[in-house]
DNA sequence: GGGCCCGCAGGG
DNA sequence: CCCTGCGGGCCC
């Protein structure tokens, strides 16, 4: 039995995936290797899904390798962006520093959030207190800040001008964005690592309602998003314009792509399309594919199996790629 | 672990 | 000034 609301989040991964599979043609992609294959504690068995409904290019089988399962993204029906939320899940919790690193990448590249004062880190944001000295209001690269740099939270990647806003996922001027943050708001995004959708902003009831006022700074989709909006109306100009964003993963995508902690640097895009479509929930969405730049360090990738030290967690990430299958 | 609500930086 | 935003910390 697959829900409505499962069955129109897979429609819309398939289309958006043929979407960049379109876009994609002749596009270089090297990736760097996982770091070793991590051992998995030996609990209860699982059933691995094979995925059939939403099937990746060639192109993209070569790249992944023996790897081809879907987006690993929430399943559950009944609240669906509520459950995505670990922040706190560090406390206390010590990692090997070395086995985090990938060997090969310009720089290291952290896999986990336990890394404190990391040589991978933004010279400013491993710093409290520190004050910005470039400027986040500009096309392209920050000077010294290689692609792979990494930060524990949005704050120091603000402090070294990368992305300036805290919680914005769209940071952006007249010619088009600056800057955007992947960070798994939105289940029906596809992240091919060079390729990418994002979905725009707006749409959400952070005032609450009348009877319920509130103060949020992110909530659920309640209403219809449009080229109108400040940030959407940003992307649009910058799929006309072609002007280099910034991107950075943060930890909640659950793509292959994105850093199991933290935020990482992941160099200069361009937005090839933009469009609106029905997005999850019936409302309307503004959508943008996005293309990575060539002549830039390869992608890293990350590792297939996490060996946490803590079992609930391991076991918590582990089922969100589980599911029934829908034959 | 979940709900609440805060500061902050940016855009208009 | 105002309002917004795919954070994050605190309290429960």
């Amino acid at each position: 039995m697959v829900s409505a609301y499962e069955k129109r989040r897979l429609e819309n991964i398939k289309k958006n995936q043929e979407l960049l599979a379109s876009l994609g043609f002749g596009l270089d992609r090297p990736t760097l290797e996982p770091i070793e294959k991590r051992h998995k504690k030996p609990s209860a068995p699982r059933k691995r899904k094979i995925e059939h409904e939403s099937p990746l290019s060639e192109e993209e089988e070569e790249v992944q390798g023996a790897e081809t399962k879907a987006p690993r993204v929430q399943l559950s029906d009944t609240a669906p962006e509520s459950a995505v939320r670990r922040s706190s899940r560090n406390a206390g919790k010590v990692v090997d520093y070395n086995k985090e690193i990938i060997k090969g990448s310009p720089v290291p590249v952290a896999y986990s959030s336990g890394v404190k004062n990391a040589e991978n880190a933004g010279p400013l944001g491993s710093e409290a207190g520190s004050k910005r000295i470039h400027d986040p209001k500009q096309y392209g690269h920050i000077p010294g800040i290689e692609v792979g740099t990494w930060w524990e939270s949005r704050q120091g990647c603000s402090a070294d001008a990368v992305h300036a806003p805290w919680v914005g996922g769209i940071s952006g001027g007249a010619q088009g964005a600056h800057s955007v943050v992947i960070s798994g708001g939105y289940e029906d995004d596809v992240d091919d690592g060079y390729l990418f959708t994002y979905t725009g902003s707006g749409g959400r009831a952070l005032k609450g309602t009348k009877s319920a006022p509130k103060n949020l700074r992110t909530a659920p989709q309640s209403s219809d998003q449009n080229f109108e909006h400040t940030f959407n109306r940003m992307l649009k100009k910058s799929c006309e314009t072609k002007k280099p964003i910034r991107v950075v993963r943060g930890f909640k995508s659950q793509s292959k792509y994105a850093p199991s902690e933290g935020y990482r640097y992941d160099g200069l895009y361009i937005v090839e399309k933009a469009w609106i479509e029905p997005g999850l929930k019936e409302y309307l969405v503004c959508k943008y594919a996005f293309k990575r730049l060539p002549g830039q360090p390869p992608l890293p990738v990350r590792a297939t199996d996490i060996d946490e030290t803590s079992e609930e967690d391991n076991v918590k990430e582990d089922e969100t790629i589980e599911n029934e299958d829908n034959n």
